[in-house]
DNA sequence: TCCATTTCTTGAACCAGGTCAATTTTTTGG
DNA sequence: CCAAAAAATTGACCTGGTTCAAGAAATGGA
């Protein structure tokens, strides 16, 4: 049971099993319902989440109530608002449930008390973030050097399962064009 | 003298004195002159670098032969592909300086004895890389949320220092849009 | 099961920003 | 200080993708 997390901490660090152990009390393991926001728009971010099954999305909401879809996370993935965790500055991320999900929750509190135990985390949670980071600036250099349909096709053929997963607008979004375009794109069978 | 890193690393955990002296004898310090390719597309990437002074750019270049800019790095930033960093796979990508710099260089080897020595550093590298990976995604944001006009305003006014210190032709690149779309946006009197 | 909501599609008009090519201005290095 | 290269500007034309509006299809909750 949950060992997802484990798994995944095993591909970056080695830790033993007792180690092992004493990583999983300090999660809430969290099951929720599609639809559900786990991180309110305006509100502090105290929590990060890993996701053991299903997605999220994070997205931020403009001044004529539009919602732009920032990341996806399936899983494996952690997600959270890396500019305001921990802090007392609100974050504008909403981030939400798209499927009924499982993801283990880590509030800031306990990621400290996480590291002070088991240091050899700081290197995982720095490769993660490392990781991360490049992909950012990968899909950054796809947003300004593909046409929009280049980067549908890209994405289709890297992500083959999130088509099918995520709503085609949203889709859209985050990949930076209309969803009236993305349907034409379809229609003409691309 | 080469104080520059030092102090950035104080601003996200505490070293001692004792522990700030062992840090440098890690890096290598390069002058470096203007136009110096510091990481050569195609090759294997074994450094990152600290800029204490001067401007580096990191780009990509596509099969027209055009360069792709994909960060700039000015005074206290950390440049290096994080993708390629260390691994035996070659990396594309080129980092060059824009003007004559001062850079700590940090090899693989290098870190790797840092950090076992320093585990302090460990959070140190994951802060500065989880700080980089939000500034990331909020500018993938600002690149599909925002015309072209009103990213460079953007863009502008976050980093007025840089519009002086990079060519117009590598700005637009790395913001998006052709060089005469922002000529011709500046003789509006934007 | 059926209605309400959400999601997707289609058409027609339009425009933000790109392309290409020629010229001028600025920077550089010997 | 000058020639050559690099960078910026300008004009004319063009197109990939958006916008707006209306309808069709799919999904979901009671």
């Amino acid at each position: 049971m949950h060992q997802p997390l484990i798994q995944h901490i095993r591909r970056f660090v080695s830790i033993t099993d007792k180690e092992a152990g004493q990583i999983l009390p300090l999660f809430e393991f969290h099951n929720v319902k599609k639809k559900t926001i786990l991180q309110q728009g305006g509100t502090l971010c105290d929590e990060r989440y890993f996701v053991c099954k299903g997605c999220l999305r994070s997205y931020l909401v403009d001044e004529e109530d539009t919602a732009q879809v920032l990341q996806f996370a399936i899983e494996n993935w952690w997600i959270t608002d890396y500019g305001c965790f921990g802090l007392q500055t609100p974050s504008a991320l909403y981030i939400q449930a798209l499927e009924d999900a499982e993801v283990l929750v880590l509030t800031s509190a306990s990621m400290q008390q996480l590291l002070e135990r088991l240091p050899v985390l700081e290197k995982y949670f720095r490769l993660v973030a490392e990781k991360a980071y490049n992909a950012s600036i990968l899909r950054n250099y796809y947003m300004v050097s593909l046409t929009v349909e280049e980067r549908y096709k890209h994405f289709r053929d890297a992500f083959p399962e999130f088509l099918q997963r995520v709503p085609q607008y949203m889709l859209a979004s985050y990949l930076g064009f209309t969803p009236e375009f993305l349907s034409r794109m379809r229609a003409r069978g691309v």
